[in-house]
DNA sequence: CGCTTCCTTCAGAAAATTGTGAAGTTAAGG
DNA sequence: CCTTAACTTCACAATTTTCTGAAGGAAGCG
């Protein structure tokens, strides 16, 4: 189209991508306000978004914006900045900071890891269900050391294909 | 205990273990059923539990038993067999298949893909946020190709370790 | 120093999810 | 072939979750 440069975004095209990206989040387990604000900013060109713009786009109360954002900061998902002089504040995704939020269930796979010790060890080390137990322990601890050399290949990878973006 | 040979499983202990290890599974995600299922069948010595014994264990109906096996079973965390000459059915977790089940995001990577690749082309790949979202694309086909070659890993680090279980 | 703007918190209404009982279906065993 | 045991499906009730409007609080700007 002739318009392309200036316009550049069709608001549709931009709000159909939204909702469906952020319903298959919502598949995956993210509720469905979190999930459609990380959807809105990943869309957006500046990669931020202030809460007004968010209320905007996504038809959703000040209040919603709020309860999402502090999800999505919590979980280090989106990071939030102050715009110099202004109330205004900007919810921001960064390039990579996410990636590792999405794969780094760390805290949660800490947690399995301790609720399973404590199954070995109630259950006994020495009965099929404890020696069970025991092995998935293993796995978690086995994924838990592999991602983080997979993470650094990643960042590698990225740079070669995308330069240091 | 000098009981230990035959009584073994405190119920109590088993229960203890089980409620909770399903909590954990509920806050990442899983509906409350299938994860109480899950540990059950997780903890029991056999790996695998009739229906009767599910509903009993958990104090739920058939019909809660049948609805959490029906997800699981979807999900191959878990498999059902017909045990032979009888109308009963045992649920079983096998030694590893779910593992790869539970890191096997497979089918919701492929469509996140899947959206993230229409983003690209609606959005514009020449555009800053079809850049973004073509890197993100570019991670998930990385983690992809890289969880195959490490779930190969496991099975070798598993048989050193456990031997061939 | 007070006004205004923006964000957050809170209580409650609306909506979605979840588990049950009851009826229905399939298949073993006499 | 009929009986009966076991699992599944369905409709509904109860709980839980989710989002909103309204009130409250912090921070720039005149």
């Amino acid at each position: 189209m002739a318009e392309s440069k200036v316009v550049g975004r069709d608001p549709e095209a931009v709000s159909r991508f939204v909702e469906g990206f952020a319903a298959q989040l919502v598949e995956a387990g993210m509720q469905r306000m979190p999930a459609r604000v990380f959807a809105a900013l990943l869309s957006s060109d500046e990669g931020s978004m202030t809460s007004a713009e968010l209320g905007e786009q996504l038809q959703i109360s000040p209040a919603a914006v709020s309860g999402a954002v502090r999800y999505l900061t919590m979980t280090h998902m989106v990071s939030r900045e102050r715009e110099p002089g202004s109330r205004r504040e900007r919810y921001r995704v960064h390039g990579d900071q996410w990636y590792e939020a999405l794969t780094n269930r760390e805290a949660l796979i800490k947690r399995w890891e301790g609720a399973l010790r404590e199954g070995v060890s109630s259950l006994g080390a020495d009965t099929p269900a404890g020696r069970r137990m025991a092995e998935t322990l293993a796995f978690f601890e086995f994924v838990e050391s592999e991602v983080a050399a997979m993470m650094e290949r990643w960042r590698v990878h990225r740079e070669k294909t995308f330069g240091q973006g």
